[in-house]
DNA sequence: GTAACTGCAAAATATTTGCATCCTT
DNA sequence: AAGGATGCAAATATTTTGCAGTTAC
């Protein structure tokens, strides 16, 4: 079962607006990473600018939603799957950005096996970002 | 032995100006990737921003510098490696960036383990950007 | 000499901040 | 009621484009 949104924002002991909520909608109705120019053309109408920026961070301080890199080197983001909370957060993020396509995807399943770093090196947190043809684009 | 500037822009068929060699010898000098910013902030008094913009975006189409992914979003660049050359490529990427020191490294010995993609997906190009403590800042 | 490169000005984009007003709790 | 959230205006920051003058080959 889908969480719903205003769900959510309880559980980030967020208060319930409608930008929020609409927002978050985007988020769980589009499976894959969002830039923020994604967002804004999405609800430039009902919102402000500084709206959406203000709500993208407060979603990324909450950690409702994470960071996904891009090769492109803009941001762009994902919800946190149900595992996430404030508390207990995720700390590998392996994503899939389709050359055709564009769309960039959370591929849940996979885990980055252990890299053997040099000495002295401490990882904390590790994003694999893979590129090329995602399963409808082949 | 150093390569030399001059010898990096004969080999990507530049031509040779002073601002290519001073941004080049600063690839050099600095064994971390630099953002555009990084990059502005020492050649401002000699070069115009463009300039700067340009030459990245020159350097970034021949092959002599490649993108390093940022947690932030922002994109860094770093020399690619002798190996490289515009004809043959490497596509795998491990950077380091430390959380202490905020410096970003090639881990040029680390590979990546093979990642079992669900089935359709074919990989292109892999980068892998890890977050935590430098051998140095530990 | 010629095509490529650079600098300057300006346009186009992107992001942030201050403040008054409105809304959730 | 009170603090948090929003919208608007405007300040900043970032990146791109056009064009005329300069330089490497």
């Amino acid at each position: 079962m889908q969480r719903q949104e205003s769900q959510i924002l309880k559980d980030f002991e967020l208060r319930t607006t409608t930008s929020r909520s609409d927002i978050l909608k985007l988020f769980i109705k589009r499976p894959f990473a969002l830039s923020y120019s994604d967002i804004e053309k999405e609800v430039a109408a009902a919102y402000d600018r500084v709206t959406v920026y203000r709500t993208l961070k407060t979603f990324l301080d909450k950690g409702v939603i994470h960071k996904v890199l891009d090769d492109e080197g803009g941001l762009k983001y994902a919800l946190c799957k149900e595992l996430c909370t404030s508390h207990d957060h995720h700390h590998e993020h392996v994503h899939f950005k389709c050359d055709s396509c564009g769309q960039t995807s959370c591929l849940d399943d996979a885990t980055i096996p252990a890299i053997s770093l040099p000495p002295g090196f401490k990882p904390r947190e590790v994003n694999l970002l893979i590129q090329g043809k995602c399963n409808k684009c082949k």
